[in-house]
DNA sequence: ACCATAGGAATGAACGTTCATTCAGTAATA
DNA sequence: TATTACTGAATGAACGTTCATTCCTATGGT
């Protein structure tokens, strides 16, 4: 066997434990479970991963890193900020919705030990994908097309109602379709449009 | 002692568990901390409440139960739409700033197992508290002065960013005054209004 | 072509810790 | 004294982690 099937242990530990997290949280899936629907050895996932927190750390990078070339897919900062900003919006939205457990384990990181530490970091040295909504919502303050608010009030009222709708498609509170995903995110640009 | 010291330690289980769970989540408080907290033997915790589950879930109808006068005190049916919701957005927002521990509580138990089996419950028969907002939200659908969005999508524009608000102002990333929170909940008006 | 063997990968039973819960004993109350 | 309230050490279950052992395969000698 080449060296690929290491790598297929190491993914194989990875989507299980991501799928037992979102589905149970961090409590609910213990490592002799993740080990077991992993096909792995209880063992073996020491070999890939210090301990159960490098392994969610790691499991949170992995999504981050996939999700944001996904958002900014026909992304331009060309075009007006509304415009952009319903791209982002809804791109978010549809993300969440199509990768249910993407954003179960997101929720559970958020609501965690885990969450707090790396919100501390991001209020420092903004990272990666938030970049883009920063660079946006100063835009928009600076032109007099958004509210004047602290920026992250502005992130509250965009990415608030994104999470609780797309919560409660996923737990079968609502059924959203494209309509309903692009009018929900048209309804979070009144309320931060001036 | 009386028969009201009995309510004494009943009280103080009640409020070190308080502390520690929105302090340290469900699993960063353990019977034996909520114990040394309230200044009592890690048993006498089971004289009062059968095990952690019912402690925990009496904890939330407590809280529901003190919230909700104190959310619609000053309400009145007869006012227009608009004023009512900025009423009850302001009232649930300065709640949540002016009871800190509540509100980490209540997030708690929103992200657990407890919470999804509620949200259930509250699918059926919607409880108390709420159906003022469903009132509130369905007379302005039929008045065609909100959005015609399904209910939950019209509840997750509403309180998601409010969520998301007061958790940044606790956590330190903003500071909010009587006129931002004014605002805040405006904006989201302007987000559910036609 | 065959076997021997070295060494990294994988395993899962065992370990130490932590937790919710219990209960035998003690103190307070009447 | 009898009854009730309280205590905290003891209990067992569950967890994350470790490690002695097994398995697998690539290599080299015959």
């Amino acid at each position: 066997m080449s060296k690929h099937d290491k790598h297929d242990k190491r993914e194989e530990i990875v989507r299980a434990a991501l799928e037992l997290i979102a589905e149970h949280g961090f409590h609910g899936a213990p490592m002799a479970m993740i080990a077991e629907r992993a096909n792995v050895g209880a063992g073996t996932i020491y070999r890939y991963f210090e301990n159960k927190d490098v392994l969610i750390a790691e499991l949170y990078q992995n999504l981050e890193a996939k999700m944001y070339p996904v958002i900014l897919e026909g992304y331009s900062a060309d075009k007006p900020t509304r415009e952009r900003f319903i791209h982002l919006g809804t791109a978010l939205l549809r993300y969440f919705i199509e990768n249910p457990l993407d954003f179960r384990f997101l929720e559970q990181f958020h609501n965690s030990p885990f969450g707090a530490e790396h919100r501390r970091d991001k209020i420092l040295g903004v990272k990666d994908g938030c970049d883009v909504f920063r660079e946006l919502f100063e835009e928009g303050i600076a032109r007099q097309i958004l509210k004047e608010f602290p920026l992250s009030i502005l992130f509250s009222l965009s990415f608030g109602p994104l999470a609780a709708v797309a919560r409660d498609h996923i737990l079968g509170f609502v059924v959203l379709n494209e309509v309903l995903i692009v009018w929900t995110v048209e309804a979070c640009w009144d309320g931060i449009k001036r």
